[in-house]
DNA sequence: GTAGACCTTCCCCCAAGGGGAAGGTAAAGG
DNA sequence: CCTTTACCTTCCCCTTGGGGGAAGGTCTAC
């Protein structure tokens, strides 16, 4: 099929397809007179492995190495598990950063009246010294 | 001061501060002779000022607009206010997604052994139909 | 035969700088 | 006076994960 249909068919546009294609990681044959990339099934199968993983937060270099062991069919499910405990270790530091910068902005924004003056408890932790972090 | 020392006071790079001048955010004068830029301590407050917002993840654009807030001892604290609001409803939103990512993430990692053995749970719903998402 | 819907490659664009080359400048040391 | 060292400058390419669009080839329908 062509590369619209697969991109339909795996949820993504044919631009990220096109995208997959050029870096080497979903490479279909290529039609030598037109120059058109041919996708079968099982091109659209790792299309929609790799949409899946994106949408895990997994980079692009770490969905190489997954779909890698997803077509080793005698590789260890460990090595599949620590990348997965990686990532949500990963996701745990982001999580415990978001919550910290979240709960300084919601004091600062409660000291602040948010009214028509202008004096503003929040520009003063932005300008004033370095104690705020 | 030179730009070296402004990026020590402000705890930012040389290549930050210089990138900050270029896209017009903190513009000191340039010495015309040398070419070196000539740092005030208005500046390197704007540094600072800046450097702390983006620690509290506002954009380049965003600090900006707070630098212009700041420096408008007229604006009604409301603006300062709406921004910070703003900003804690997308780190809301950006926590939400992450626990979520996290939560399927790690049901799928207690659903694998994670031994020698090549079945995995994790590749299965990756690979398998569009329902783990 | 021609319009429309495909497809291709190629190049520039985003954020927010980092890395490093090539070259100018200032101050200290010998 | 000369050299080393530590600054500084501009310039260009690199990063992530594609998006936008131009120029041009192809295929099907009417």
């Amino acid at each position: 099929m062509q590369i619209g249909e697969a991109a339909r068919r795996a949820g993504l546009t044919v631009k990220t397809v096109r995208y997959y294609a050029n870096i080497g990681m979903v490479t279909p044959p290529q039609n030598a007179a037109t120059g058109y990339r041919d996708y079968g099934e099982d091109d659209v199968a790792k299309l929609q492995f790799v949409g899946k993983a994106r949408r895990f937060d997994f980079s692009v270099e770490e969905c190489r190495e997954l779909l890698g062991l997803y077509e080793d069919r005698n590789r260890p499910s460990r090595e599949v598990k620590a990348l997965t405990m990686k990532k949500i270790s990963d996701i745990d530091t982001r999580l415990a950063e978001l919550q910290s910068l979240k709960d300084e902005l919601s004091s600062l924004a409660a000291s602040c009246d948010g009214d028509h003056r202008s004096d503003c408890p929040i520009l003063n932790a932005l300008s004033g010294g370095n104690n705020a972090r």
